[in-house]
RNA sequence: GCGGAAAUAGCUCAGUUGGCAGAGCAUCAGUUUCCCAAACUGAAGGCCGCGGGUUCGAAUCCCGUUUUCCGCUCCA
């Protein structure tokens, strides 16, 4: 990262802290890890990109419908989707080369190299301390064996850790006597929740293929190192679409979304240069295809959004672990046999945007310090938000140029006419330039100023925020004009 | 997770060899001002990250710890 960037991503997280935006969560307890909490303004954003997403998705897509799934679900849940299984095996560390490696592969790679039945002793060793979790008699066996690291070829090895993705806790407040009945997981995503409900939305909702389920909300993952402000936390939103599609289809229906995905960024007036895609060659084992949309964030290029196709794989799974079918019968006429397509496990194509990394997006696209010359030829400066107004926390400033002279009566009438529209904020401490500026911080688009001539005839001024121009518009004007420039 | 650096008022930072805890801005109460911040008067604000140790005496020296930042490492 050079330097500038980052002098600047700490401006932007000191900013994001002075100014109301994003808190480091339990602050007075020394904080907790890569845990942050959103302040007053944070809120508002986070909550208006958000709601753009969800009107993006549903209002204007008449086949994708939103479900809110419980963070909690059913533990199998979690085996079906690999979760259970893929994410969490011991791990080691070699000291020297600090690569870090599989407890179960190390050894493995080992017994290759040793006649067949010391090999399948070994092995059998291993796997009854894997199942027993006996991380000390793991260590030890790798130790008796001088297992060497391939890269250091040293034996200088960390202790066995498990590394967990998924956070555990205990459901039902009576203990059982066994303890593995009461565990649940926190959602390490979203997606799960919409695929177990795959047909209770079908039906109830009368969806025909293709159609798309929508849903946002919290998930949480236990990241080996989680840094860089709000771009990796433990506890994070995702934005989550499965579009089911016919088996054959998906990879139209794939490029389809690659591009409407983009498309949605670039429609809030962000600039097309800040994005790319990112194809990956390494696929998961379920992806047929999967992309990246990568954003230049202050520390980089970094993804923000994800488009997967992942086949018939997770509705499948489920089907096999829960014992119900989840297929969709399919009316239309297939043109090569011309019968009914018939009974199908659907194909699914995944938009999947994290909400904080949005954030954090608009949130650095939008700062900027910047210096100008006063009309008097005097240098200023000023550090302002250019949010899209359509996203922004405030909307509206009112602000009666003195607290005297009936001024602050007829801002007030103004506040009352328009605060049930969009969010407006009332203010008459200080001088018009500071109060200009702190609205400035916070990225306010527009602010009214009630002056004497006002009271003459019915008109204020309206300052704006990325110009600093200024303009006289009557106040019966005010509400429309806003509203328009907030669509 | 490993290595390095940092932590003093809400923010940005000073703080002498180890000797009374400081400034500017912000905040609050007034005054002034009538369209682009930092005008005047006054007030409030601190377990110097936390816990030990050395010392007559620690913000300052030593040890531990937490958090943050930087580099490496990992990432469905």
């Amino acid at each position: 990262m050079a330097t500038n960037d980052n002098n600047r991503f700490q401006a932007i997280i000191a900013h994001a802290k002075e100014y109301g935006f994003v808190f480091p969560g339990s602050e007075i307890y020394d904080g907790l890890s890569a845990v942050y909490d959103y302040g007053p303004w944070g809120s508002e954003l986070k909550k208006n990109i958000r709601d753009y997403w969800w009107k993006s998705m549903t209002q204007l897509h008449e086949n994708i419908v939103g479900v809110d799934a419980a963070i909690f679900m059913h533990p199998t849940t979690w085996k079906a989707s690999g979760h259970v299984d893929n994410f969490s095996d011991p791990m080691i560390d070699n000291k020297d080369s600090k690569k870090r490696y599989r407890v179960d592969h190390l050894i493995e790679s080992y017994a290759d190299t040793l006649p067949q039945k010391e090999a399948a002793d070994l092995l059998g060793v291993m796997d009854r301390l894997l199942s027993a979790d006996d991380y000390a008699g793991l260590k030890k066996l790798i130790e008796d064996c001088q297992i060497k690291c391939a890269i250091s070829g040293t034996s200088n090895w960390t202790d066995i850790r498990q590394f967990n993705l998924m956070f555990k806790t205990e459901f039902g407040a009576v203990a059982s006597e066994n303890e593995e009945d009461n565990i649940v997981y926190l959602r390490p995503e979203t997606a799960q929740g919409i695929f177990v409900n795959f047909l209770n939305v079908q039906k109830t909702a009368r969806m025909k293929i293709p159609f798309g389920i929508a849903q946002t909300g919290k998930a949480f993952r236990n990241e080996i190192v989680a840094r860089q402000f709000i771009f990796r936390m433990r506890e994070f939103e995702q934005m989550e679409m499965q579009f089911f599609v016919r088996p054959g289809t998906e990879g139209e229906w794939y490029r389809f979304w690659k591009e409407e995905r983009l498309k949605w960024h670039l429609s809030l007036g962000m600039p097309a240069e800040k994005y790319r895609y990112h194809d990956h060659v390494k696929l998961a084992h379920y992806a047929k295809e999967a992309c990246d949309i990568e954003f230049e964030f202050p520390m980089g290029f970094k993804e923000v959004e994800g488009i997967h196709s992942r086949g018939d794989y997770d509705l499948s799974q489920h089907q096999l672990y829960s014992k119900k079918k989840l297929q969709y019968y399919d009316n239309d006429i297939n043109e090569a046999t011309g019968k009914p397509y018939g009974n199908y496990v659907p194909n699914v194509v995944e938009t999947s945007i994290g909400l904080d990394r949005m954030f954090l997006s608009v949130l650095s696209q939008a700062y900027q310090e910047e210096k100008f010359t006063k009309e008097g030829g005097s240098d200023d400066s000023r550090t302002v938000l250019h949010i899209p107004p359509k996203l922004a926390p405030v909307k509206l400033a009112v602000l009666p140029l003195t607290k005297k002279d009936g001024l602050p009566e007829i801002a007030r009438d103004i506040m009352k006419n328009c605060r049930g529209d969009f969010y407006c904020f009332y203010e008459e401490k200080d001088t018009i330039g500071k109060r200009y500026r702190r609205m400035d911080a916070i990225g306010t688009p527009f602010c009214i100023t009630i002056d004497h001539q006002t009271k003459d005839d019915q008109t204020v001024t309206i300052r704006y925020r990325d110009t600093m121009l200024q303009e006289r518009i009557p106040v019966a004007a005010i509400k429309d004009h806003v509203t328009e420039k907030i669509r």
